[in-house]
DNA sequence: TGCAAAGTGAACTGATCGGTTCAATATCAT
DNA sequence: ATGATATTGAACCGATCAGTTCACTTTGCA
């Protein structure tokens, strides 16, 4: 223990090789705020821990490990690691919207576009990765106000935004009859919870059997359009 | 620090088989586990301060200055803080299962009884209480699997399970047309959780407006009936 | 009244963790 | 090459916490 011939053969995750293009690249777009090559590292690495731990179990020099960077490097990026949790919860909800974005040609029938945008609600829902951040934003959202609000305004909010923006346009064709479009819209992302999400979150089930997820997926539908659906005129 | 006398004879879970008069009678009709006066003051203890804190914000001495009781006795009757913490949350979801067993007159017009039963379970679901336990389970499920599992059991599997009883009866009444019983019930469920339960989880709402609940209530009910209400002949 | 069990308080252990510091080193633009 | 900057490793601090121990006091029954 005297040289320490610094034997860091994988030390550093292959994240960012010493190219740094990359780096500077996104330098130009994003904020100002990257001070360094280690940035997007620290990020992800706490993202891992954060993930797998919660906030609490999750130990400062876990993350620094995880992440191939020193505690001093970390804390140079970060001033604490409230801050570093936020951040991390903020990009994971960033990308959580931009996946429930990709929503569905909106002039399809009805039957269709809510058929799939179920599915695709389920199928998130399920998720191993949606499941995680749900339980550490429940289990945070006393300490961390802000992230509850993050959460839901990117998560729960925006599918109901997007859903209303679709069903005001069935409505405007005739397909649906709806008076209040919010509350519709939340109805119809709660009967795509029934089951699954329970079962999920207190793990109950230990896989999702797809054919659950087809059950719920028709069940949503089906129910839906009986109460908003307009019959073909008793004709 | 020497001698190290290791006495001990009392060898501090007071186990205490002989001269409980009081303890022996309790033991009829209690469980076998109430070994001394203290007992129910560190259940209480507990529960408030798990309750308030979660649980690795709540610390043992927190919680027996709660208790009016010393952390010697605590550790007397629990040997680690899981084990208290589950017992807490076993009493708890017991508790809940004896609110929720409380139903309705099963032979009124399914309109009402389904009115009143979205009622309950909206009252329950924002219930400061609830929140709290709800919170605490979801952030624990993965340390403590059983506790995901009890509290699943008492809490979403019994309400299905009641439900599923008085549908039923709907059923055979000719009231209602439903092939899977247990999953209207979850859909039932799901819909009365609408909008309120994720604002509420996350703070996004200071308060809950019962203007709200009541148009949850309304809309699970008249869904429900659309979907699976029998129409009275197309007479 | 006496005695054993129940309960007490306070100190202590051992471990973890968030956060700091700093001298040594690596990286990169010039 | 050179100097500025980013990064490192490791030691360290102070705090917290779960759990233990023990001499002592209280309680309740016979």
């Amino acid at each position: 223990m005297t040289a320490r011939p610094r034997t860091r053969p994988t030390a550093t995750p292959p994240l960012t090789r010493p190219g740094q293009a990359l780096e500077r690249v996104l330098q130009g777009a994003e904020a100002a705020i990257r001070r360094g090559r280690k940035f997007q590292q620290v990020l992800n690495g706490a993202r891992d821990i954060f993930l797998a731990r919660g906030y609490e179990g999750a130990s400062v020099d876990d993350i620094a490990r995880e992440a191939g960077v020193s505690k001093a490097t970390l804390y140079a990026y970060f001033p604490d690691k409230r801050l570093l949790f936020m951040e991390v919860a903020k990009a994971e909800c960033a990308r959580q919207a931009e996946e429930a974005v990709k929503l569905i040609d909106q002039n399809a029938p009805a039957r269709e576009v809510l058929t799939e945008a179920a599915r695709r609600i389920v199928a998130f829902l399920t998720s191993e990765f949606a499941q995680k951040v749900f339980r550490i934003c429940v289990a945070e959202a006393d300490r961390f106000p802000e992230l509850g609000h993050e959460f839901y305004h990117s998560g729960p909010l925006l599918v109901q935004q997007r859903l209303v923006e679709y069903l005001a346009k069935a409505v405007a064709r005739g397909e649906l009859a709806i008076d209040d479009l919010p509350f519709a819209a939340d109805q119809f992302a709660a009967l795509c919870k029934v089951t699954l999400h329970e079962q999920v979150i207190f793990g109950v089930a230990d896989c999702c059997p797809p054919k659950m997820a087809d059950q719920v997926v028709r069940g949503a539908v089906e129910m839906f359009l009986a109460r908003y659906g307009v019959r073909p005129a008793s004709a």
